[in-house]
DNA sequence: TAGTTACGGCAGCCCCT
DNA sequence: GGGGCTGCCGTAA
């Protein structure tokens, strides 16, 4: 750097929205995008040099490979070494098109590669600790709506966001052809829709411009994207609906989809073996699908379309969800004859999913997340990538490179332990949790990656895990980065902060999952193994320890232990009998595993709930105990939040059992809870069922997880139906909606299952007395001494023959 | 652009008598 | 027509 440029060197801060890495002429740039407190800002790094390595072994053969096929790399010794102890040495490429094919050459000659598949950028951050928060120093230059700064030099930093946001909504006919755009956010509410210009003079609060064309709407949709020049693009199926069809029409009117803040066109990348599925990159911008980041912080929902989803959290929307079919004709029917009402709705939806993200707050969620684990802000999933970020620069520093995945796909660990239940009608059962059971079992017992290697090399100084692995006592890394995470998540809990220890929890709780996964770079039977058997164990002598003060386990799944107080009568004393188990548990814990082991006791049962009344069922036509399926009665009702039915695998929350099903077993169960004799509301149900007075409650809806011409073993009921549906639709030309997955709603009729959409034959509502009444009923009566049949088998009869004349 | 295993219930399918 | 097994879905943790 010269004098000059030293004297106009700038210092600041920003968060990371983008990254990217390419090559240039002679080396590699790295170009990162920040969002700052003022302008944007473009850092570009130049001649990082991306890198893999190889056992110091094979470092004459390959080099004599790569200068064989013409590849100049500048192989370096390290002091590195494998998790098998080899030392490696490093290969350095200029660019990255060098970097591929030094791999492509060696992997040729089955030369063993570790690391080979780490992005330039991704290591560039990582190695630096940097998540999210970055400082920089270098030269700015002064770009149009942005900062660009060459030579930068950077660190990780601690940084408070405020991000701009953007919601993105397309109209379109099935074909793409573009009915018209709308945008809402940053102080913009606009339409642009094709039309004439009168229906444009913007009288009310809607801003509407009339497009001539696809074309020029398509143009002046890019300049207003910049114009407006938010860090957040968000949508409802943006990326895989919205932007993917901006594109292709794009590319149709040869206009370049050049809304990256450097002016560049955005860039797409198909998933592999998937149609209609990729990622976009957008140079300064984050793409938030608004589906996918609910699912990421593992909100649920019976369905996730926009209608459902706003209605359910906003209390907005339509109530009554259109079919496809529908939706389409009113669409086209507006665009032809009232444009004014298509604009209106179609930036309705734009502020749907803006409120949606201000409801949940989900983008603090995101940047959280990407402030923990160094992921992109609108990466989907990445449990296992976030692993790597965390744990690689830590490996590296401690004088280890990280090992390759299983070329098997990883032998399975077991799971964790369910307990045979006590089937029964209970007053007066406690539940007892382990908070965050798997992360504290990596605590305590120093599960860890390069700690099992080292464990095993200095066994006087481990733990012993299960499967044959030992754990070194004092060199690790995961026990220390959830503690941290664990301390963090306690403050965000104080300072109620949901989004903060929501994002916190999932990170912690994936730890575990990606250690057992064969998609990981760190996955070892021995430490997934470890975690679970271990859980095994606490669970047993946990057991043991509450039957020991005199009372009945009669299940428990997992990391969760349910305790019958058969002689205990009045709320408080279960109270208080479930806050003494809770500190004995907790106390014996920290007792043994100081003088067994010599180890901190990270576990911590917490008495967490207590059920007044609790039902255990049997499995269906068996005597034995259910598992995983439950029910109970908790709270007061004298209390704020009153008293409340809780039920657990139930056909209650199963979404393939009908409304009908469901509502019955809540009354059901509320009734017998209660202690109120049921026999004249099932009656009554049953009878009501028969003479179609329930009708629009008895419709199952069901998910297709495969194409629909791959059930081939045998063909289910829901499956017959969206058959026999995309069967109409091709009778009726329209477009068949059941080929590749969905959802499928359908009927039980006299003629089998048909879809709700195009049903012709007669409810069979027997079918649904015998399939949604009777099982429901005959899990819980046999308890009070009654069954389904003798309280309404005459009545059912009778109405069969009278039933839709 | 790879988190996990354990479990229950239904209906279809195959094979038996 | 009944028993046993399997495919499929959705769920608990």
């Amino acid at each position: 750097m010269t004098s000059e440029e030293n004297d106009r060197t700038i210092q600041g801060k920003g968060f990371l929205l983008t990254r990217s890495g390419r090559d240039q002429i002679k080396g590699t740039e790295i170009q990162l995008w920040l969002a700052t407190k003022n302008e944007p800002v473009l850092l570009r790094i130049a001649n990082e040099r991306p890198v893999f390595f190889v056992n110091q072994s094979d470092i004459g053969k390959a080099a004599e490979e790569l200068k064989q096929a013409g590849i100049s790399a500048e192989i370096k010794s390290l002091s590195l070494k494998t998790f098998d102890e080899e030392p490696v040495s490093a290969i350095y490429s200029s660019t990255i098109h060098l970097h591929y094919r030094a791999q492509d050459v060696l992997r040729q000659s089955s030369t063993t590669l570790f690391e080979a598949d780490i992005r330039l950028q991704d290591r560039f951050l990582m190695e630096r600790f940097i998540q999210g928060g970055i400082e920089y120093v270098g030269v700015p230059v002064q770009k149009e709506g942005y900062i660009e700064v060459v030579h930068a030099r950077v660190k990780s930093a601690d940084i408070q966001s405020e991000l701009t946001v953007l919601s993105l909504d397309i109209e379109c006919d099935v074909s793409g052809e573009l009915f018209s755009v709308g945008l809402a956010g940053c102080g913009v509410e606009t339409v642009l829709i094709i039309g004439d210009s009168e229906i444009g003079a913007s009288d009310e609060s809607i801003e509407i411009h009339c497009m001539a064309n696809e074309k020029d709407l398509l143009k002046t949709l890019v300049e207003t994207i910049r114009t407006i020049d938010p860090d957040v693009i968000c949508g409802w199926n943006l990326v895989n609906f919205d932007l993917r069809i901006l594109l292709q029409r794009c590319e149709r009117f040869n206009v370049a989809f050049a809304i990256g803040r450097d002016g560049q066109t955005v860039r797409w990348r198909d998933l592999r073996g998937e149609n209609n599925k990729g990622f976009i990159h957008i140079n300064g911008r984050v793409a938030i699908d608004g589906i996918d980041a609910l699912k990421t912080a593992t909100y649920q929902f019976q369905s996730f379309s926009l209608e459902s989803v706003s209605q359910q959290l906003l209390g907005r929307g339509k109530k009554v969800e259109h079919s496809v079919d529908d939706r389409l004709e009113e669409i086209r029917y507006n665009f032809k004859h009232n444009k004014r009402q298509l604009a209106a709705y179609n930036l309705e939806d734009c502020r749907l999913v803006l409120d949606i993200f201000a409801h949940t707050r989900i983008l603090d969620f995101l940047v959280l997340r990407s402030k923990l684990t160094g992921l992109e802000v609108d990466r989907a999933g990445g449990s296992v990538a976030a692993f790597s970020n965390l744990y690689l620069p830590r490996l590296h520093r401690a004088g280890y490179v990280a090992p390759n995945l299983p070329d098997d796909g990883g032998l399975a660990s077991p799971g964790g332990y369910v307990m045979d239940s006590l089937p029964g009608l209970y007053e007066n059962v406690l539940v007892l949790d382990f908070k965050s059971l798997y992360p504290s079992i990596i605590r305590t017992f120093k599960i860890d990656p390069l700690g099992l290697v080292l464990g095993l090399l200095d066994p006087d100084n481990a733990i012993d895990g299960f499967r044959g692995g030992r754990f070194h006592r004092d060199e690790h890394f995961l026990p220390e980065i959830i503690t941290d995470l664990w301390q963090q998540r306690d403050i965000a809990k104080q300072q109620n902060d949901a989004p903060r220890s929501q994002a916190i929890k999932i990170l912690m709780n994936s730890f575990y999952g990606v250690l057992g996964s064969g998609g990981c770079r760190f996955y070892d039977p021995r430490l997934a193994s470890s975690i679970t058997m271990r859980g095994h164990e606490i669970m047993q002598t946990t057991k043991k320890w509450i039957e020991e003060q005199g009372y009945s386990v009669i299940y428990g799944d997992t990391d969760s232990i349910f305790v019958w107080l058969e002689n205990v009568s009045t709320q408080a004393q279960c109270r208080q009998t479930g806050k003494s188990l809770e500190s004995m548990i907790n106390a014996r814990w920290r007792e043994v595993l100081e003088k067994d082991y010599q180890l901190d006791c990270a576990l911590e049962l917490e008495f967490e709930t207590h059920f007044k009344k609790f039902l255990m069922p049997t499995i269906r036509g068996s005597e034995a105990g259910s598992k995983k399926r439950y029910a109970g009665l908790v709270g007061d009702a004298d209390s704020d939040t009153g008293e409340r039915l809780v039920f657990k695998g139930l056909e209650n929350v199963r979404t393939d059992w009908t409304e009908l099903a469901r509502s019955f077993q809540e009354t059901l169960y509320d009734l017998v809870f209660h202690e109120c004799d049921p026999t004249r509301f099932i009656r009554e149900t049953a009878d009501a069922t028969m003479n179609g007075q329930f009708d629009h409650q008895l419709v199952y809806r069901k998910q297709l997880r495969r194409r629909l011409d791959q059930y081939t073993k045998n063909v289910p009921p829901h499956v017959r139906a969206a058959r026999l549906a995309d069967e109409q639709n091709r009778r009726n030309e329209k477009p068949l909606r059941y080929q590749y997955k969905g959802w499928i709603d359908y009927m039980m009729t006299l003629n089998g299952p048909e879809p709700l959409e195009y049903r012709s034959s007669r409810i069979d509502y027997q079918h649904y007395v015998d399939k949604q009444l009777k099982p429901i009923a005959d899990a819980i009566l046999p308890f009070i001494n009654l069954d389904f049949d003798s309280i309404v088998s005459a009545q059912a009869e009778i109405f069969q023959n009278i039933a839709e004349p």
